[in-house]
DNA sequence: GTCTATACTTTGATAGAC
DNA sequence: GTCTATCAAAGTATAGAC
C-alpha cells in the first residue's frame, strides 16, 4: 500500500539479478534520450545500440525483441514522468488534477517531446496487428487502467454535482482518452489546431446541466 | 461543380497513360482485398505481390515505394466508401447526415473492417516520422479537410440553434475527429467499450444550452 | 551473466534482360 | 510492362570470449 512507485514492472525477461536490472535501466535511460532527440525515425536496433555504445546483439540480451525494447522504453518514459509528477506534488505543489484537467496537462507536456508521441503512435498501431502480442498486452492494459481511473474520477464529480450526469462516466472517460490521443496527433501534423484550448473546451461540455426543461412539449 | 467524384486524385507517379492507370486501379482493387482480409499484418511488398499474382518489383513499377502504395490503397478504399454512400443517397436513401452522426456512422462501418483501421493507424503513425513525406502530406490534408467540413457543419447548426454555441465550432470539429479515431482504436483493443453508444453520447454533450443562469450568485 | 562476432532471413529498392 | 538478379539494411538467432 505504498504510495511510492511499486518498482516499475519489468517488461523484459531476464534480470531480477540486481546487476542485470541496473544495466537494463541504464540502457533504457539512454534509449529514451535517443527517442527524445531523434524520435522514432531511424531507430533500428543497430542505431540504438550504436548510440548507446554496444552491439545490437547486446540489446537482445536484455530484451527478447525490438518490439519489447520499444514498449519498455515507452513504459519507462511514462514511469519517469509519473515519478516526476509525484515528486513535484510531494514538495507541496498543486494538488493532483482531476479528470479533464489531468489529461489536458499531460497532453500538453507530451507534445513537447514529439519523439515519444511518435513512439506511442507507432506502438499503438503495432498493437492492432495480431503479430505483436507485447504491444497489444501493454496498451490494452494501459487503456483499461486509464479509462478506469478516469471513470472513477468522473463518477465522483457527477455525484458531487461538479459535472453533468446525463452521460455515463464510462463514456466520458473513453471520450476524453480518445480526444487527448487524437488531438496530440492532429497537433503534431498541424500545430495551428489549438491543443490546449480544445482540450479545455471539453470542460465546458461537461459543465452540469439543469434538469430537463419542464416547459418542453 | 459536379457532385460526382472528381476522378480520384492519383497518388502514384506515372500513369496518365490510360493503360497504366487501368492496371493501377486493378492492382489497388486487389490490394484492398488483401488488407480487408488479412489486415496490415504480413503485408510486405512481396506478400501483396504474391496475393495479386505478380512480382514485388512489378508493384514498384506503379508506386515509388511501399509507403506510397499503402497510402494509395487507403485513399482508394476511402474513395470507394464515399462513392458507395453517394450512390445510396442517389437512390433516395436517407439524406446526408450532419456533424456528429456522420462520424459515428463512419466509425461503426470502419471497425467492421479492422484491416483498414489498422492500415489507417499505421500510416498516421508513419506520417509523424520525418522520413515519410507521402503519408504526412496525405494525412495532413485529410485531417484539414475533415475538420474544415465538420467546422462548417457545426457552425450552421450553432446558428440555427440545434447545438450549443458556447464552444467554438473549430474545437468541436477537432474533438469529434479525435474522438472517432481514438475510439475505434480503443474498441479494437477492447470491444467492451461501447463504440456507437459513446459516440452518440457526444450528441448529448452538444445539445443547446440555456443562457447563463441569472439566479446564479 | 555480459557482450562481440557472425551468420541467417526477410524486406525495400534498383538495374537490366526480355 | 514485367520479371530475374542483386544489393543494402534490418530483425533475429547462435556460438563463443571474458
Amino acid at each position: 500500500m505504498l504510495s511510492r512507485m511499486e518498482s516499475e514492472p519489468v517488461i523484459g525477461r531476464r534480470g531480477a539479478h540486481a546487476k542485470g536490472v541496473a544495466r537494463r535501466q541504464e540502457i533504457l535511460d539512454r534509449a529514451i534520450e535517443v527517442f527524445r532527440e531523434r524520435g522514432a525515425d531511424g531507430t533500428s536496433l543497430r542505431r540504438i545500440a550504436e548510440a548507446i555504445g554496444v552491439s545490437h546483439a547486446a540489446l537482445l540480451h536484455y530484451f527478447d525483441s525490438r518490439e519489447q525494447l520499444l514498449v519498455a522504453v515507452y513504459a519507462h518514459a511514462e514511469a519517469q514522468r509519473a515519478a516526476a509528477d509525484a515528486a513535484r506534488r510531494a514538495e507541496g505543489a498543486p494538488l493532483p488534477l482531476r479528470g479533464v484537467d489531468s489529461m489536458a496537462d499531460a497532453a500538453v507536456k507530451n507534445v513537447e517531446v514529439p519523439g515519444l508521441v511518435q513512439l506511442y503512435s507507432t506502438l499503438v498501431a503495432a498493437a492492432l496487428e495480431s503479430s505483436s502480442e507485447v504491444s497489444r498486452e501493454f496498451f490494452s492494459a494501459r487503456f483499461e487502467r486509464v479509462r478506469s481511473e478516469l471513470t472513477t474520477s468522473f463518477r465522483v464529480q457527477q455525484e458531487d454535482g461538479s459535472i453533468r450526469d446525463d452521460v455515463p462516466a464510462e463514456h466520458l472517460a473513453a471520450l476524453v482518452v480518445a480526444a487527448s490521443d487524437g488531438l496530440q496527433i492532429q497537433w503534431l501534423l498541424e500545430p495551428s489546431v489549438e491543443l490546449e484550448g480544445t482540450l479545455r473546451s471539453i470542460a465546458t461540455l461537461l459543465q452540469p446541466q439543469p434538469g430537463p426543461d419542464p416547459r418542453r412539449s
